[in-house]
DNA sequence: TTGTGACTTCCAGTCCGTA
DNA sequence: ATACGGACTGGAAGTCACA
């Protein structure tokens, strides 16, 4: 039984994160500002450096207008 | 513009959580055992009382054998 | 504009119990 | 089967200076 390990997780999530950024057409530090986040814990977020908690999955994808469910349509870990 | 509330965030995972997890018709004990959590720690997520991480988040829709964005369906906080 | 290392604070998460 | 408490440890949150 594979269980993904958690780095694999933390990219997919920076990956989709990233993705929905740029289709958004913000910069890091526009999106950190709109979802009150700092610059610099967003971008290790799109590295996948960090084990993100619900409130702030839940900040951002405000930030970037769209559901979580749209946020994880193609999160595949 | 109104900013969800951590707690009402909390809550509507939790919600979210212990309806898919009844729809799998599983005790919050067999869910945590499938999703290698603590019993009491999951109990205490359902009850909107803890700010989950990314990780778990995963390993409970891996345990529920449902995907993010089905988990996420119904997400409103 | 983004990456990165270093750092402190505090809560996520575990483990024990009771009812 | 679930809620809830206390005590504990690791790690997420949050910030900054500098490349």
């Amino acid at each position: 039984m594979s269980v993904a390990p958690k780095e694999r997780i933390q990219q997919a999530f920076g990956d989709s994160l990233r993705s929905a950024r740029l289709d958004a057409e913000l910069s890091q530090e526009e999106l950190a500002h709109r979802a009150k986040l700092d610059r610099s814990y967003v971008g290790s977020v799109e590295r996948g450096e960090r084990n993100i908690s619900l409130e702030n999955i839940v900040k951002l994808s405000r930030a970037l207008e769209i559901s979580l469910a749209d946020l994880f349509a193609d999160f595949d870990p």
